[in-house]
RNA sequence: UGGGAUAUAGCCAAGCGGUAAGGCAGCGGACUUUGACUCCGUCAUUCCGAUGGUUCGAAUCCAUCUAUCCCAA
């Protein structure tokens, strides 16, 4: 019997083409855009969010040339709740959130999920670079890294269920970018040749400052730039509007390059300090997802990512009594930051990840 | 108003008679489905505090002025 899947378009290439790949390949399909927030509500202009109405029109012209019913899915107010909520107030908290990763987690794998369930379909399809294979060995769903290791994708969807894992296919896993651009031209895809997407889709400015200003109604606070010993350097602009390990954007001239070394809430107060100051080799991290394995019960050796698009790093990890994730690096890595994701890899294979939110050199006893 | 010192781009700063280094900040771009980092480009078109002078030629030497800082009062 002929599989139904459902194909999560956002009007980009990559979803297109696996619309396409999943359609030759015999399944029965719908296209699907999440409509995740009003475009008017946050002032942009249609050319560049992720589900703007030129998108959702992209993503019609596809369906229409594909000859699969198309669809347009209203989680505004999911994507509220989980997505923009939980991203202003980490920021709010002095951490740096991966939006990508929480709207992976709650929309695209999640809500779109519940609707799959709801209409009778058995996939989810997404334009997403990376493989799923199932062991064999112990009937787990492994999440593996692209083939293209340039676009590989892997690190954004480490929080991925068995569950999910089961029902989704990721037809770009194989291939090429620069073949998936040659697919869309040959069949005359209208965005075969659209840019990537960048930035952070509900903010196309890159002004997120600005957006979490909008979003809570109150302006960010203003406080000092410090040194790790006490001399003040000038006023920063409110705790929100930085990083750890940012160099630009700090308005301070100095004789060397400044970097955000430490951001500290309780005195509003924002720590510059030198390179070699952004570097530590130990954090911990909860909401872990394990993929490959049900549990670690033992220190493993993995290679560990701290940010998308960095180069794994050899770590030894282990979980807590209490469940979290404790990951010590051989070498100390440069600007681990609370709030962003920590990806583990035996080789092209995800174990699991999760998110930091501690970060320092130091050692845990207690298993 | 005695003595000493310094005045170079938004900030710091090299230059010591031969036609304005560099760093920071800024700006532009590349990279990137997060924020960053990184990389590339750009940033004093004869005003180098001002005015004169010496010299073929001065930011560099001289004089005066102005400003600031320090020490004495």
């Amino acid at each position: 019997m002929c599989k139904k899947a459902i194909i999560a378009m956002s009007g980009g290439v990559d979803s297109s083409v696996a619309a396409l790949l999943t359609k030759q390949k015999g399944y029965e399909c719908i296209g699907a855009t999440m409509k995740l927030f009003s475009n008017e509500d946050i002032n942009i202009s249609r050319e560049k969010s992720c589900c703007s109405l030129s998108d959702v029109e992209d993503a019609r012209s596809v369906s229409v040339r594909l000859d699969i019913p198309y669809y347009v899915f209203n989680f505004s107010d999911k994507f509220e709740e989980c997505v923009i909520n939980k991203f202003v107030s980490s920021y709010l908290s002095g951490a740096t959130p991966n939006p990508c990763i929480e709207c992976n987690k709650s929309l695209k794998f999640d809500k779109m999920f519940m609707r799959m369930n709801e209409l009778g379909f058995d996939l989810i399809v997404t334009g997403h670079y990376a493989i799923v294979q199932k062991d064999l060995s112990n009937g787990r769903y492994l999440l593996k890294k692209a083939a293209d290791k340039s676009k590989d994708q892997s690190y954004v969807l480490y929080m991925l269920t068995q569950e999910q894992l089961s029902h989704v296919y990721f037809p770009l896993g194989g291939l090429e970018k620069s073949t998936v651009r040659q697919i869309a031209e040959e069949n005359g895809f209208v965005n075969a040749q659209k840019k990537d997407s960048q930035d952070i889709c509900f903010v196309p400015d890159g002004d997120y400052a600005s957006f979490i200003e909008k979003h809570t109604g109150k302006m960010s606070k203003p406080g000092n730039f410090v040194s790790s010993d006490g001399h003040i350097f000038g006023r920063h602009k409110g705790i929100s509007h930085y990083t750890i390990g940012q160099r630009r954007g700090l308005g301070i001239s100095y004789a060397t390059p400044l970097y955000v070394t430490e951001i500290r809430t309780d005195t509003n107060e924002v720590v510059l300090g030198n390179e070699q100051d952004l570097y530590s080799d130990t954090l911990i991290a909860d909401e872990v997802n394990l993929i490959s394995v049900e549990k670690i019960d033992e220190p493993i050796k993995v290679k560990a990512k701290v940010r998308y698009r960095q180069v794994e790093q050899p770590a030894v990890a282990r979980q807590l009594a209490d469940g979290r994730l404790y990951v010590k690096f051989d070498k100390p890595q440069r600007a681990i930051t609370k709030g962003q994701a920590v990806v583990l890899y035996d080789g092209d294979t995800v174990v699991g990840g999760a998110t930091i939110v501690k970060v320092g050199c130091f050692d845990v006893n207690c298993g």
